[in-house]
DNA sequence: CGAATGTCAGGTCGACTGACATAG
DNA sequence: CCTATGTCAGTCAACCTGACATTC
């Protein structure tokens, strides 16, 4: 009748659903201790990456993308814009629009994150070889793609 | 040079840190919508769980084993309570604890609170057979392990 | 007109920090 | 004296809702 003071549940150890969320909490913490050091947010690494990867975009394009929402992205790139690594400028084809470009620092920036994202991977995935990082990516990949598509 | 409005960058799509954390992100917002269908949070279900599981114990122990900081335990133990599920006695043999105890109200709440969770694992991991959820199960196990070892 | 865009104020959940009184 | 416990106040990141004026 004696049990430990810091086991969790059987319950919870074997549910998958747990130790997602709690390897994404790992994960998580790792993320931003690691940009917190270079003075960033997930949120600012997802924006300079998606600029990156496919060009200036409005806003609300952007949000799509990144998957961040339209009242929070509004503040990040005020930060980012304030900082100099994007900027903001009205689309002359639709008023309504910003169009926001990534710049040269911003790029530099991305890649310095980017840096720190792939020492967490690292860092997270230690204790699996390569094939079963494969397996596990490929496993997660089509649980999103499942719940996105719908 | 034309790209479509939704989709994440290749950047993330294939990085396992952000496949981890939007599929768990998937499986949080299935389980917070079904336990709010009950009126619960995730919190309540950890802590009914881990109360029917070790059994009564101080709010201490109980934070270590359910993972739930003490500042926080305070106030979903208050609401349980308020709400029959558990008990709080003060501890003869140490006055600063007080022993929380597991009502049979509380463990039909955890019970019904169960049943909503493997609902959850069941549509989270559709995609999945069940050697795969297996596989999964065990790469997600091996994270977490390593991480809290150290 | 309806729909999309950018902005702002607010709220949620989970995780955390710091302070404090009390008791061991 | 130092540590552990329970409590309270407050912060934070990520996510989300609702409202609003402007433009399409």
């Amino acid at each position: 009748m004696e049990y430990a003071d810091d086991v969790a549940p059987a319950r919870f150890t074997s549910l998958p659903s747990w130790l997602l969320s709690r390897a994404a909490g790992v994960g998580h913490r790792l993320l931003t201790e690691r940009l917190a050091e270079a003075g960033a947010r997930g949120y600012h690494y997802r924006l300079l990456a998606t600029l990156e990867e496919f060009g200036p975009a409005s806003q609300a394009t952007l949000g799509r993308r990144s998957g961040i929402h339209l009242s929070d992205l509004v503040a990040v790139l005020n930060d980012l814009e304030g900082r100099g690594f994007v900027e903001r400028t009205p689309d002359p084809a639709d008023k309504r629009r910003n169009v926001i470009t990534i710049t040269a620092a911003g790029r530099r920036e991305g890649k310095r994150l980017g840096e720190r994202l792939d020492q967490v991977q690292e860092e997270l995935l230690a204790p699996l070889t390569a094939k079963e990082r494969e397996q596990l990516t490929e496993l997660l990949g089509r649980i999103v793609a499942h719940h996105q598509a719908a």
